[in-house]
DNA sequence: TATTGTTATACTCTATAACTATA
DNA sequence: TATAGTTATAGAGTATAACAATA
């Protein structure tokens, strides 16, 4: 049998073309905030706990600790967040939200479900809830942690 | 209201983590094999309909005709197609499969089976069966073609 | 004049490695 | 010795523009 199904019969084509698809949508939807998807990711992180150190957001948003430090700059450059010391580890940086973060943090995520609720308008809604939810039972069960985004995750050695 | 939900309920971050997901494994997948996604996407639009033109390999995919060259030319050197004279358009080139190109698309399309198994076998089959028919309907309602991979598609005039 | 294929150049993103100051 | 943050350099990938042959 090699009646070779069509791409779009294939989940894995299917996820492919949505995940680019959201990234470049968004990132245009985002663009007049002066903002791009990761950074908003970012002050969700900052958001839920704030004052971590650059390497535990590396960890959370499994970004290199390399390309932190610009992430971080921009958002103090910005005023959104601010660096100051850690409490018990003089070696870290304590990363801590600042009012305008808090504001861009909500206009941004106003974009997003906007976005969100567009993208899914062709849906009934109890089918985009499903949807969600079949969505994160296969990411859970391919082993992406909540939370993380898996754009550097090959590296067999170390990372971040 | 500014409850603000965590990155994991929202679906845009759930279609971006999966996409670069299935992006990075496909790709570790077909390593072995010598090819990427790229090329086992044009392997399965070529096994489609045999002798288009570089231009409409390009349309079918989404991929910009600059880099159409060079994934024509990896074919070439593989082993897997070759460039002939075009019937009727002297400018073009028919790109024709070759046995190499065939059997190399059917060992790419059960490296893919596989690795969709895989991914959905913590799902019931008819969860599996639903998921692929919303990310269908959900593709088609946000304006993706079928075949087509949104990668290159900002370019605000022209493309490929 | 527009289109197909091609090449060359510039730009962006990321990967690797090294360095400092602390632990 | 290992870790947090930083910086610099090199590489991959892509966009832009230009070109020759043909429509």
């Amino acid at each position: 049998m090699t009646t070779s199904k069509p791409l779009f019969a294939h989940a894995a084509f299917l996820f492919a073309q949505m995940g680019f698809y959201v990234e470049e949508r968004f990132t245009a939807l985002l663009a007049p905030l002066g903002i791009g998807p990761r950074q908003h990711g970012l002050l969700s992180v900052l958001i839920g706990r704030d004052g971590q150190t650059q390497q535990q957001l590396c960890e959370a948003l499994d970004i290199h600790r390399n390309v932190m430090v610009g992430m971080v700059d921009e958002l103090e450059k910005r005023g959104f967040a601010e660096r100051r010391r850690h409490p018990t580890d003089r070696r870290a940086h304590a990363v801590h939200l600042l009012p305008a973060g808090r504001e861009m943090h909500i206009k941004s995520e106003e974009v997003l479900n906007k976005f969100e609720a567009d993208m899914l308008s062709g849906l009934p809604t109890a089918d985009g809830a499903a949807l969600v939810a079949l969505l994160q039972q296969v990411s859970q069960h391919v082993g992406l942690r909540p939370e993380i985004h898996p754009a550097l995750d090959q590296p067999p050695g170390s990372r971040c």
